[in-house]
DNA sequence: TCATATAATAACCTTTTGGTTATGAAACCA
DNA sequence: TGGTTTCATAACCAAAAGGTTATTATATGA
């Protein structure tokens, strides 16, 4: 059995975090807790949507470690947990060589000389060369 | 219809960014396609999954706009288009006061606060004050 | 003690996802 | 020309996702 803190190791935890953001409404969830934690009705209240539905995506968003919850009476507050956005903004920021253009131009030259080499060939056939 | 060079909008490509993401596949897709553009054959090779499997893949990356595809001959290379990155992390980067920890403090001050309101609550009932 | 508020769970349904095999199409090359 | 390579597409399947309604559990508070 899985220990009681359980979360999950890299990879697993990318997965879950990366398909939890892939919500709208999971991600306007995350947005609402940024500016403090909230009850579950607090959180349902801006969506066309039954409060078991509200419930199912906190509990991705649980099981993702991105959220985390207390007890206020009958009431489950919910906290923005921040590590796994973290990690996932770590995980992105290895591409960002690649956004800043550096292989870009790099690519954009080896297609044009691959291009170039090709069209050299094709001249060649045409004109009777093996 | 939708146009041609169609790209969905903001909410929408995060939508397809982050999905795309969560699979480790196409992780790793991304990643070795972050050294170079690199042929459906070639993407596949590492995998224990048929050729199809990875073209579905690869159409789920080109759908979120992050893989291009050309032509070589029978080949149809595919090279990272790195904005749609480029937009996952600019969202991810507004959490990061977040994991900075400057809200955490502020959050644990409210909830020191609220319990020890509670306690003395309690202990008030204890004594017999209604 | 009992009605109420908050939230979770169960059971169900439909659509999407991630994989398979089999087949088809396009371009190369001998 | 005709076989080979590369890749896409179709048809199918099981499991997961995202929603619903109905029900249950827990704690409050009068």
């Amino acid at each position: 059995m899985k220990p009681k803190g359980y979360l999950p190791a890299e990879p697993e935890r990318l997965d879950a975090t990366f398909a939890a953001l892939a919500d709208p409404t999971r991600r306007a969830i995350l947005a609402r807790l940024a500016s403090g934690p909230a009850s579950v009705m607090e959180l349902a209240e801006p969506f066309a949507m039954s409060q078991p539905a509200i419930s199912k995506h906190l509990k991705v968003l649980e099981r993702a470690g991105m959220v985390s919850r207390g007890r206020d009476a009958q009431r489950r507050p919910c906290r923005l947990e921040a590590r796994p956005l973290e990690l996932a903004r770590d995980w992105l920021e290895e591409y960002r060589q690649f956004w800043e253009g550096r292989f870009k131009k790099l690519d954009a030259l080896l297609d044009e000389m691959k291009a170039q080499a090709k069209a050299k060939v094709s001249q060649g056939r045409r004109r009777g060369k093996p």
